[in-house]
DNA sequence: AGCGTAACGGCACTAGGTGCCGGAATCAAG
DNA sequence: CTTGATTCCGGCACCTAGTGCCGTTACGCT
């Protein structure tokens, strides 16, 4: 039900805690629900009213909730979106140390970038909608700097290890903010275009990147 | 006193309205202070006590003004440290329209990027001081992406302008992120090391950029 | 002086977010 | 079963940003 699969992560756990699924012996009161349930709930609301028209209240409120409560489920409203981003951000950390040294730098980075964003078939219309609120609702677009931060700093650290440089060095920075505005605009592009797929925006955008600096775009 | 000229700019006055300099004869009641005048108290708070710690009765008191009317000269606290930035975006509009066609792509928007952020000396510790806020300050950083929306769109203008595209498809849009990536990379090594030169970070930055994807960098 | 106009600023209200604290639920041990 | 430690719930009070409303004030012009 739960469905978030943790046992190999350690440390990292910022905004996933334990899902009630775990059977683990701990003492005191259960938890009465769960991040994913308390997205499902706003989500709803979202679709039905918008974003800024659903207040905590009610969210909470459709939840079974207390006001409180929710504020020890998301540390903002801004955050409900996010899901297990955290998670996945650490996926790509591994993926990204454990590409051979073989593949060149870019090219190890777009294909990290293409796989990061993956989702399986099931998930689009989910994974759509976050999306949709991540960078259409203005609130939330400003909200998401400070994860993508986070984001680039796995790819500063990858072109740091890779170049013998250190992450906040001026060239890691760069690409890591190039990078991610490849995946930035990408998505864009996929919200006004449900057809279009993620993987090949994610693939033509690192490419039309490439050429535009290699004069081939006048 | 007030020091803003405007006097040849018509449209694009968002942010900065009519300072009390100009002696047209408008009716009604003169205003009492002006966003400098404002932004000059608030810096000056918050240089001493931090920003989040700084509330907008206090900014408001210390300009001698009402809570409310600090709301009608600014739309928000956050917009405090960006001053004449609308004015600025659209110097580099004009001048971005004015570069010959001969100049390739990459290098005139180097070139106005560099020119963009030219500051005088004497205004350098100011700017370092907005930039500064803008940049470290979370709830400023996150704001800014709205102004940075703007910031890019300029830029993806003029990439679609040359290319012969709209300024929608992804090939502007991935310059204009990787550019803004450029500038915020570079501000952020200016702000660590305040001996560096910033035209010099800009430079470096695009040319880091493209020696990463001319695969000199590995 | 009087009139139209525009800015001021107090008041009340909404909403996100936080500290505090009592109470409720759960597990383990006696 | 009771007790106690632990953990979570959620109400309450409070703070701050931001907004709508509206009476008041100051200014320019006639």
């Amino acid at each position: 039900m739960v469905g978030v699969r943790w046992a190999s992560v350690q440390g990292m756990v910022i905004l996933v805690q334990a899902p009630a699924a775990v059977p683990a012996r701990h003492p005191g009161r259960k938890r009465v629900t769960s991040q994913t349930e308390l997205e499902q709930a706003a989500f709803g609301l979202f679709a039905a009213h918008g974003f800024e028209q659903t207040t905590v209240d009610e969210i909470a409120a459709a939840a079974g909730i207390g006001r409180r409560t929710f504020f020890r489920y998301f540390p903002s409203k801004n955050d409900i979106p996010w899901g297990a981003f955290e998670l996945e951000l650490e996926r790509m950390r591994v993926r990204l140390k454990a590409c051979p040294r073989e593949v060149p730098l870019m090219d190890a980075i777009r294909l990290a970038l293409i796989d990061f964003n993956r989702v399986s078939p099931a998930q689009v219309p989910l994974h759509r909608r976050r999306m949709e609120l991540i960078l259409r609702v203005p609130a939330l677009l400003a909200h998401s700097t400070l994860r993508f931060t986070a984001w680039r700093q796995v790819i500063a650290e990858f072109v740091a290890q890779r170049s013998g440089r250190r992450p906040d060095e001026l060239a890691p920075q760069v690409i890591a903010h190039a990078v991610l505005g490849v995946a930035v605009a990408a998505y864009e592009h996929w919200l006004d275009h449900p057809a279009a797929d993620l993987g090949a925006l994610l693939d033509d955008g690192m490419r039309q990147l490439d050429a535009a600096f290699s004069g081939s775009l006048r």
